[in-house]
DNA sequence: ACAATTAGCGACCAGTTGGTCGCAAAACTG
DNA sequence: CAGTTTTGCGACCAACTGGTCGCTAATTGT
């Protein structure tokens, strides 16, 4: 690998955590400069604009995001457990991810209208997000695993509705009450209302 | 009222939309001076700081929307059907806001580690609106509206964490699709899992 | 009406913003 | 190792940042 294509990464691998926790306007390049230890002309010479690094910090951010949710959740065959687990990675896998929370809730409060194209991949990876959970409902009611009466498209957005408002409680709390009780309260609605009850293969206490 | 007060007023009412769409370092005084029609020493005239119309703008966005959301819930003497009404409020009374969405929402995304001053303001705004959602609560239990195995903390704080991730979706979205369905599925919840069944006072179909 | 107070202006400030570019050094390639 | 390409520097730029202040004009109270 050129060693160009090296300082390229590493300037979006630090700069991600700064857009971040700052926000596009609130991380001067002063702050990138400071982080990646480059000069401003070190920086521009891989990225033509700072909207142009902001976006690759962005993908950078919720590619580790998006990856640490659904880890492992390949691996479970029945798709209410995957959803649950789902859940659960929402929760438990925080460390390892690019500090600042969840970049998908920064960047769409913080680009509103003002940063179209930030707003754009937000927008792309959400609905990549509720695509990926649609898909699984709509598995698990092909196998018969999910009541057939729910709307997999309504289900995907109630769940990342719930934990990304969770988050944004427990980040202004501080505590982890917030999304906790939001995971535990997903987990329940997923045994009791959605799990299909006909063949009883799991046991309701978790 | 003397003339300094309605002015200091109106940038007040101004600049809160400001604030509240595009964040403390997104708006300049620039802006502030355009959309109040001032000069910046007229602005500075009646605030020290940026911070501190931004703070007063906060309170201001913060009261229209709390106001808009207890709006007729002291009507209702069940309390289970306040809460309901509270959700409902909250999804349908937006109009008349502060432009920009839930000031809650954005201030804490916003302020986070970087303003500690808006940072304080909006997780006192948090914890009064829990506090005053618990207590519907508690006086639910009490009146033996609500179950009793029910902790009114753990409720308060799902109802805004569903609410708020729901208002997130819905604004990224730009479709009130979550936002919606996050609504049923908390009117569902209420009333499938709070209310006390003893006395069935109330249908159960919405 | 008149003096005292208050309000608003706008030039000015130092510091910072995102961004450019020529140049020299470092890294590649044969 | 020589020649070429790639890389990073840092001085420079115009525009803009939040903030100050003396002055005049408008608003007050009497």
């Amino acid at each position: 690998m050129r060693k160009g294509e090296q300082t390229r990464r590493k300037i979006i691998r630090k700069a991600a955590p700064i857009f971040n926790q700052r926000g596009y306007d609130g991380a001067a390049l002063s702050d990138l400069m400071r982080v990646t230890g480059l000069e401003k002309g070190g920086i521009y010479r891989h990225f033509s604009s700072k909207q142009q690094l902001a976006a690759e910090a962005f993908d950078y951010a919720w590619k580790l995001a998006i990856d640490a949710r659904f880890e492992g959740t390949q691996d479970i065959a029945n798709t209410v457990d995957r959803l649950k687990l789902f859940v659960r990675n929402f929760r438990d896998r925080r460390a390892g991810l690019v500090p600042g929370g969840c970049p998908l809730l920064n960047t769409a409060i913080d680009s509103d209208d003002r940063h179209p194209q930030l707003r754009r991949k937000a927008r792309r990876a959400l609905d990549y997000w509720l695509d990926q959970l649609q898909s699984v409902v709509k598995e698990g009611k092909r196998k018969g695993e999910v009541h057939s009466a729910i709307d997999s498209g309504d289900l995907a957005v109630l769940i990342v509705s719930t934990l990304e408002g969770g988050l944004m409680v427990t980040r202004l709390q501080r505590r982890d009450d917030a999304l906790d009780f939001a995971c535990r309260h997903l987990e329940e609605y997923l045994e009791t209302r959605i799990r299909a009850k006909e063949s009883k293969t799991q046991a309701e206490k978790s």
